[in-house]
RNA sequence: GCCGAUGUAGCUCAACGGUAGAGCAGCGGAUUUGUAAUCCGUUGGUUGGAGGUUCAAGUCCUCUCAUCGGCUCCA
């Protein structure tokens, strides 16, 4: 008689099967229907295929499209059936790693022959073709020889070498469909045929480093994703013409906001009036919020001489992203890459005493780094840019206080630009670092008890802070769900040390103060393009460069428009008037493209009763208002920073 | 920086190795208009830049710059 096991199923009603049955077979007899839903099990929690043979007494539950975990491993098996299809058209090509992402997946490839768009086509209709089929997708276990010789004997050095690689803690597994063979640590589907048609789609070509590193051959990438269902693969695509729609980059020359000239050189911004307006309002808002929160303003230089950055340390362990030096007068200098060495200087340009601290000092300090042309990104990734820097010279005694301050300044902030969903990584100490370890365990703690105090969630980044302290970063989610990183705020036990930063205490004996960098929105670049992609250019009032545009309907009513005009200009709103002959419709057309908030239509009804027909771009015609009514309405909307206008 | 793609009028895009074109914008004129485009006319280009192949190059080749998708890196 067979041996028998008990299989626990998640209901918590046990099952008696055969040792060495399947969780297929388990599926099969709970229902038909789940047996060909079934994309996996799970046993005692642990990932395993649907036909793997269970030996032992166990927990089970059946994965089908309903479970988190399934739509990885789908994801996987597409790229496997990627890699194979790749290979049955381009059998030259050799697989390296096909890995699950985020938002799908990839497979790299190494082949001479770049790979082209029309390529991708022919790889769809394969991997369709190759599903078809109907090829089983089965798992051997072996020992990592017998794997790197399979491999080697395939002619696939890559994977040759991760069996070398990977098999140093055991055996390893690779799995087979038809004749393709990946090495794998699975769990799979169990046949090409469960990755149905119109489920997957390949995105585009790149080129990647073998292992990331960029000293290792360039390898060629293919992206692509997979779903379930083929309609979460369409409101995907979706998602992606979406993110299109509201490229910062787009919508930037579209609206005219700013531009990057190939005279002047990648990655430098020109802010046109309509940006640099959004700009200053940033700013005059950015300033009153720093003064309500006791920081005080400071200037510094765009250049600063080699000294200085030798003392900073910068020279050392930044030079890569400094511009090169220039020379004047047998002295070097140096663009700032950072504003800080600049804001330690006039903490040193007198005695300090502990009666005066935590000073805080901010400025919209421009800094220029060099960046490599091929990362450089519209507004999000350039090589001039505005931080919104302040630093805090702080006592020992007042370090968590302050820490606690800022954080919820940050929020306050963040929170008054719509953001509302935020979460934080808390970076520790790495192995190398400066700075004593009482020191980076009290400010480690100082920023979780912050993130507790302001209730975010936060994760810690174990080893990821910089060599001079721990930080906390915090991020937000756009419109998109698509996250930013914006803030920061880091302790720095380097600069006080290098500049031998002193304050003297009610002992009478000078002490070193904490140090802390912090940026709220980062950079003013790219806080901008973060602000444009989030309300796809439609700027909430508070922001809109133009917030009004008033349309005679006839030159009659010109004379009534400029008097509104000017009434409104003095009680400081952003309005214009288009005075042009043109009809109604074209005006509201064109004021509609620019995302203008308010657009006011007046003619012979509103001159006669001294009122405005009201039209928002989001909700359309909104009917006639007294003009004290409008004004009311829409400066509490400013007032308020409201972003809906309805 | 690396891999690949792209670069044509202000913008969006056409043009088999054979005279560079359209729509929009701009400009001129007509139209005095009620909630997303009124009509007519018209200007505009060293085809990103530099070399080369060819009788002939926007088109093919080399170099270079920029942009795009990634990699590495990052505010």
């Amino acid at each position: 008689m067979a041996e028998e096991i008990k299989i626990i199923l998640p209901d918590g009603s046990i099952k008696l099967f055969p040792k060495g049955a399947s969780g297929e077979e388990v599926a099969k007899s709970i229902s038909e229907r789940l047996c060909k839903d079934a994309i996996a099990v799970k046993i005692d929690g642990e990932l395993k295929d649907i036909y793997a043979p269970i030996e032992k007494d166990c927990q089970l539950k059946i994965l089908t499209e309903r479970d988190e975990e399934s739509l990885d491993i789908y994801r996987h098996s597409t790229a496997h059936l990627l890699a194979h299809a790749v290979k049955e058209l381009f059998p030259e090509a050799k697989i390296a790693i096909g890995p699950v992402i985020e938002d799908g997946f990839y497979y790299d490839f190494d082949r001479d022959v770049p790979f082209t768009p029309e390529d991708l086509e022919k790889i769809e209709k394969k991997m369709e073709e190759i599903a078809r089929k109907g090829l089983p997708i089965r798992r051997e276990e072996l020992s990592w020889q017998e794997a790197k010789e399979l491999f080697e004997k395939e002619k696939e050095p890559y994977k040759a070498e991760l069996a070398y690689e990977k098999g140093q803690n055991g055996a390893v597994s690779i799995y087979r469909q038809g004749e393709f063979t990946d090495f794998c640590r699975g769990p799979h589907l169990s046949n090409t045929a469960k990755i149905k048609e119109g489920t997957f789609k390949l995105l585009s070509i790149a080129g990647a480093y073998w292992k990331g590193d960029e000293k290792n051959k360039m390898l060629q990438r293919i992206y692509g994703t997979s779903f379930l269902s083929k309609k979460d693969l369409q409101e995907h695509l979706k998602r992606i013409e979406e993110a299109k729609e509201r490229d910062h980059r787009k919508l930037g020359k579209e609206l005219d906001l700013f531009s990057v000239s190939e005279e002047i050189g990648g990655g430098l911004i020109l802010w046109h009036p309509k940006g640099a307006m959004v700009r200053k309002i940033i700013e005059d808002f950015w300033r009153d919020e720093h003064l309500k929160n006791g920081y005080e303003f400071v200037y510094t230089p765009h250049v600063g001489r080699s000294t200085l950055w030798e003392t900073s340390g910068h020279l050392d362990f930044y030079k890569e992203n400094m511009y090169p030096s220039m020379e004047m007068e047998h002295q070097t200098f140096y663009a700032k890459p950072m504003n800080c060495p600049f804001h330690v200087m006039i903490y040193k340009s007198k005695h300090r005493s502990y009666r005066e601290l935590p000073l805080r000092w901010a400025e919209l300090g421009t800094v220029y780094r060099y960046e490599k042309s091929g990362v450089l990104h519209g507004l999000m990734r350039v090589r001039g840019f505005t931080q919104d820097d302040a630093h805090l010279f702080v006592p020992p005694d007042k370090m968590e206080e302050e820490v606690i301050g800022v954080i919820n300044f940050t929020l306050k902030i963040l929170k008054s630009f719509g953001f509302e969903d935020f979460t934080s990584y808390i970076a520790t100490k790495p192995e190398k670092a400066v700075g004593e370890i009482q020191r980076w365990e009290d400010a480690t703690k100082a920023l979780q008890r912050a993130a507790e105090m302001a209730k975010i969630s936060y994760e810690f980044d174990e080893g990821g802070g910089a060599f001079y302290g721990p930080k906390i970063d915090i991020k937000i989610k756009d419109a998109l769900g698509r996250g930013w990183q914006l803030s920061t705020v880091q302790f720095d036990f380097n600069l006080p040390e290098k500049f031998g930063l002193e304050f003297i205490a009610s002992d009478n004996k000078p002490h070193r103060p904490y140090m802390i960098h912090r940026a709220l929105l980062g950079s003013l670049e790219r806080f901008f393009g973060i602000l444009i992609e989030n309300f796809k250019g439609a700027f909430p009032l508070w922001l809109a460069p133009e917030q009004i545009r008033i349309m005679p309907i006839a030159d009659r009513h010109i004379e009534y428009a400029e008097k509104l005009s000017a009434e409104f200009k003095s009680r400081n709103l952003r309005v214009s008037v288009d005075s042009r002959t043109e009809k109604v419709n074209y005006k509201i057309r064109e004021a509609q493209m620019e995302k203008i908030p308010y657009m006011l239509i007046v003619g012979d009804k509103e001159v006669e009763s001294g009122s405005v027909s009201v039209r928002t771009r989001s909700g359309g015609d909104k009917g006639s208002k007294k003009i004290s009514e409008f004004l009311e309405d829409a400066e509490l909307r400013i007032k308020n920073k409201e972003i809906n206008l309805d």
